[in-house]
DNA sequence: ATACCGATTAACT
DNA sequence: GTTAATCGGTATA
């Protein structure tokens, strides 16, 4: 498989710089045919000496399994019991890192992300927020360790509408335990974008 | 085998 | 502002 320009890019940057970077991408999933895509708004990056990373200390189990794999794959979790949130492996494998997707700004297949999260169709943001994103876009375990840049039913692609945007950060969401760490303004997203969770 | 808890959301008051 | 829902992961025994 063809690793392509995008991924060159991406594989280039820190952590905190993909995350920003991913900012303005397109998210995409083919799940049973059904393809559903929106620009990504709002994002959480983890680091491997974060409190707030499940691999935090270089900590390997099953679940955090995929961080210490190859970067650009998916890494798929269960929150809370219900949440599947989608994050993006970074970093040579031996540095487990990764970013959280939290927001997606709808661009097609609207229709299909109201009727997977069971909103009315006066509801315009159905991916805003990590369970969401999850939810709308049909994301379960089943993508965990997918290669984002391959030709899967989870793939990042440029975005064609070329606008500056700018960028606000901050401390990331419900991460208290973390000490210290949960005050780092590792959480990014488009400043004035309507579609950045709350 | 058992106990505790979370990178959240929706539906309350 | 508060709280129930809900279950796999992780630690402890």
């Amino acid at each position: 498989m063809r690793k392509n320009l995008l991924y060159k890019e991406f594989s280039e940057l820190s952590t905190t710089a993909a995350a920003q970077w991913l900012l303005g991408k397109i998210l995409i999933s083919r799940v049973d045919g059904l393809i559903c895509k929106g620009k990504i708004v709002e994002t959480e990056a983890y680091l491997h000496n974060d409190k707030a990373c499940h691999s935090f200390g270089n900590r390997k189990t099953e679940r955090t399994a995929p961080m210490h794999g190859p970067s650009g794959h998916a890494y798929v979790f269960l929150c809370y019991g219900i949440h599947h949130l989608l994050n993006i492996v970074t970093q040579e494998e031996g540095t487990p890192e990764a970013i959280l997707i939290r927001a997606v700004e709808p661009l097609e297949g609207i229709e299909l992300m109201l009727q997977r999260t069971n909103k009315p169709s006066t509801n315009i943001r159905p991916a805003s927020g990590p369970g969401l994103v999850g939810k709308a876009f049909g994301i379960t375990r089943l993508y965990n360790n997918l290669d984002i840049f391959g030709n899967n039913e989870l793939s990042i692609e440029e975005s064609f509408a070329e606008t500056t945007i700018s960028i606000m950060s901050g401390p990331r969401i419900g991460v208290d335990y973390a000490g210290a760490d949960a005050l780092l303004p590792y959480r990014y997203w488009i400043a004035g974008n309507n579609y950045v969770s709350r």
